[in-house]
DNA sequence: CTATTGTCTATTGTCAACAATTTTAACAAC
DNA sequence: GTTGTTAAAATTGTTGACAATAGACAATAG
């Protein structure tokens, strides 16, 4: 994990993570004095965080009366948001193809090896952060990561219903597949196997 | 012009206008102390607004340093974009379609006409306002508005460049065209006029 | 002359107190 | 019982002061 240098990004880092892996559940207030004492900080930075958050879409905010747990989003805007993410992290893929730089390669192969460890172990946060990472290292690529700050909202939201319907093994193998057509030069399974991966 | 109930409200939606409509250029840095005094208030609720156009896009943060008005984006995160707009846009007509509720046809009429007087006039910051306010009026029949947040921050990029290339009455005929079909009920008609109005 | 180090200033980061608002609950009227 | 009213409590919104940091520039060593 990142050490950030203000406590704003501290605190978001944190919170996220707790969203996502489930610690956290939809519908949950979050508490500006609460969390201020339970960081041991003043109550500006966490504002900063939750104003964050709830622009990532992980948090619901209501003028005067705080925040709460986002709600997973409907089968409908769900739907959308798959092809959101189809359309951004493709687009990367096929960027990628055009430059082949083998520095992602290693990378993606790095987080592999880590991401099949988390996903047989107990750390459902871990597993979380490092599945984003997968696909946050593909999407960074292009454009000089230009599409990073696009992508992380949208994929933010899909993960909010992380824990649920998730093989993790499956996952791995999707991913590991991905990066095997990678490898290959194979520009069409890649997509393909990047499209199906994405649901 | 709606009026915010917070201050942080305020700024954001005054500061989001003046970059839209080309008065502050991408690339000048926003002191917090500056629009302190500008708008009479503590630096506070300016940190939350300054914040909150950062997750837009539409400002770019260094830590330490303050922001400034993001650029541009380039062609191929503007090609992303397009799509993304196109993605969300278009299923929020389809949605539309299935109800086909009158309400959202009477609002877009109004638009249409103040659309066309102020294309006419010479403030651009309306101009930007009516031309969002349309797209937002649909996307927001669909779902119970859940695509709204998507779709914000995606339009807001696509919107920094909107001072040129911009032929304002053909951008009129445009909406109007996608209202007609709507009208006339063409599903197909409505999808493609879209399609092609957002480039 | 170049690179490094130190100092100064402008600016952001953090804090704690106060004001405004919303939620709650208790209670009265119907 | 349900509904409306009101006071209290909890919570967010705002403020001004102070601390920490980055960027610019000058002084110094090699």
């Amino acid at each position: 994990m990142k050490l950030a240098a203000n406590l704003q990004e501290q605190v978001a880092s944190h919170l996220r993570r707790r969203i996502l892996s489930g610690q956290i559940l939809p519908g949950t207030p979050l508490r500006e004095q609460n969390l201020a004492v339970e960081f041991g900080i003043s109550r500006g930075p966490i504002r900063d965080a939750l104003l964050h958050l709830t622009k990532e879409g992980l948090l619901l905010a209501k003028p005067n009366a705080g925040v709460r747990v986002a709600a997973e989003p409907s089968a409908f805007k769900r739907n959308v948001i798959v092809h959101l993410r189809r359309e951004i992290e493709a687009s990367a893929v096929t960027a990628w193809f055009a430059t082949r730089d083998p520095a992602l390669l290693k990378r993606l192969d790095d987080n592999l090896s880590q991401y099949k460890d988390a996903c047989g172990g107990s750390d459902l946060g871990q597993v979380v952060e490092l599945d984003m990472d997968f696909h946050r290292l593909v999407v960074e690529t292009a454009d000089q990561g230009s599409l990073v700050d696009l992508w992380q909202p949208i994929m933010l939201r899909m993960f909010l219903r992380y824990s649920r319907h998730r093989d993790l093994m499956e996952s791995y193998n999707e991913h590991a597949g991905i990066v095997r057509a990678m490898h290959a030069g194979r520009e069409w399974e890649a997509l393909e196997a990047l499209k199906l991966h994405i649901v």
